[in-house]
Parts: structure tokens; sequence; C-alpha cells
DNA sequence: CCTTCGTGCAAGTAGTTGTTTGCACATCGT
DNA sequence: ACGATGTGCAAACAACTACTTGCACGAAGG
């Protein structure tokens, strides 16, 4: 995975607010932007302008159902990020070390 | 791990510069801001900046020595990264699901 | 139809981030 | 003691981020 892509993975988790929706989405099945705002402080746009920031990294995907945008978790971008850290980590944590072993030398996504 | 403590590291991570002070110091070994700001593009305050944001995510430690300060890696908090991704992409990936049962039930870091 | 509802676009604003420059202070070696 | 070197602090700046409001467009459904 491209540095880029690194930054734009790590800085869409970097809010609460972008977690909670994935988390949401992971959780609850896809949804609808107009929706998710009913249950956050905010107005629409900003719910429509962090999703935008998490398509742009990858981690949710539209489907357009009518008049309606349907936003749904893909998680691939994880297993990258995941690997990133574990290289930074394996010298210093043993625990990781053993991680990583089964991370490596795999397809780094597969979903379903 | 508290949600503000998991966007400080995510966000310290977000930054290409950033993860890559990081790679260098568990690479190399602890080292000075003066430095590492020579092989790279910017000044010294703005490594000093950047390291100052990892300081804060818990990713680097310093050690005073002298008039010279030195940092080291501390790479605790991305296991507790690695696990909020896993809790999120558990149910979508088969293989995240396998590293997750070896994570689960054991203190969140624990170095050397 | 024509009203309602979900979406998209644009402009504006307040706050944060990345970076530089300049200077003061502490420490090391000679 | 003194010059060279490493660090710390603060002001200044441009760029970016997280929102808001307002409005236009298009699809659903009586």
């Amino acid at each position: 995975m491209s540095d880029d892509a690194l930054d734009v993975v790590f800085t869409a988790l970097g809010d609460p607010t972008r977690r909670g929706l994935v988390a949401r989405l992971v959780r609850d099945g896809p949804n609808t932007a107009t929706e998710m705002a009913r249950d956050l402080p905010m107005t629409r746009q900003a719910v429509v302008h962090h999703l935008q920031a998490l398509a742009e990294a990858g981690l949710v995907a539209t489907t357009r159902d009518g008049r309606e945008v349907l936003y749904r978790a893909t998680t691939e971008p994880l297993a990258d990020a995941v690997a990133w850290m574990l290289d930074a980590g394996v010298r210093w944590d043993r625990r990781l070390e053993r991680l990583r072993s089964q991370v490596e030398g795999r397809p780094v996504s597969r979903r379903r």
C-alpha cells in the first residue's frame, strides 16, 4: 500500500466521529448519511463530509438506490494499516511478532 | 484505551514524516531531533513539532543526556490501535478474526 | 401534478496544523 | 572563559479541516 494511501487511512481514523460511523456501519449494516446524522450532534452535510473522507480512504463505499445513497463499511484498508503497525512494532514486542507471521505472504485483504 | 487516546495515535500516524520518524527510531535506535532533521527537507523545529505529536500519542519518549535529548520509539499504543481495527474489521474478514482471537484476553501492551 | 424528502453544491467562518524565522538559554570542548 | 552546538520558546504565516447555512435538483408517492 502506498504511503499516500496510508496517510488517508490513518487520518480518517483519527477522528472519533469517523470511527463511530465506521463502527456503526459495521455493526448495523448499510445506512444513509441522513439517517446517521439524526443520531449525531451535527448536520447531514457534516456527516457527508466525514463519509467522503472515509470513502477516500477506502473505508466505506456507496450504492445508489433511487434517491437514497447507502454507505457500507469496506474494511480492506484496515489490514494494510495493521500491517504497517506490525512492521513498526515487531522488533519491540514479541507478541506482535507472532501476529505478523500470520499476516505475511497473504493477499492483503479479502472480503466476505 | 480511551477514545481521545486513539485520536492522537491515529492522527499522529496519519503523516508520512511522522511514520518515517517512528520507523527510523525503531530501525536505528534512539536519536536526537537535530540529527534526524539533517536528513529531512525541513527545519529542526518542524521535526521537534512532529516528535511532540508522536510523544503525545505515546509513540515516542525522550531521555535527556547532557544537552542532547534522545527520542526513542515506544510502540505500546500501536497494539491498542490495532485492537480497534480488528474489532471493526472482525465481522468482515475471516483472516482478521483469526488474529483477533490471539490478541484478546491479554494485557493490551507489554514491552521487551 | 405538486408536495415531500434525500441528495449535491457552493460560500463562508472559526479553529487547527505544518512550517519558518529569530532569539535566548544551557552545555560541551578547548 | 569562550565559542560552537543542541535545545526551547514564541510569533507569524499559509494551508487545511470541520463545520454551518442556503439553495437547487431529482426521485417518490399520494
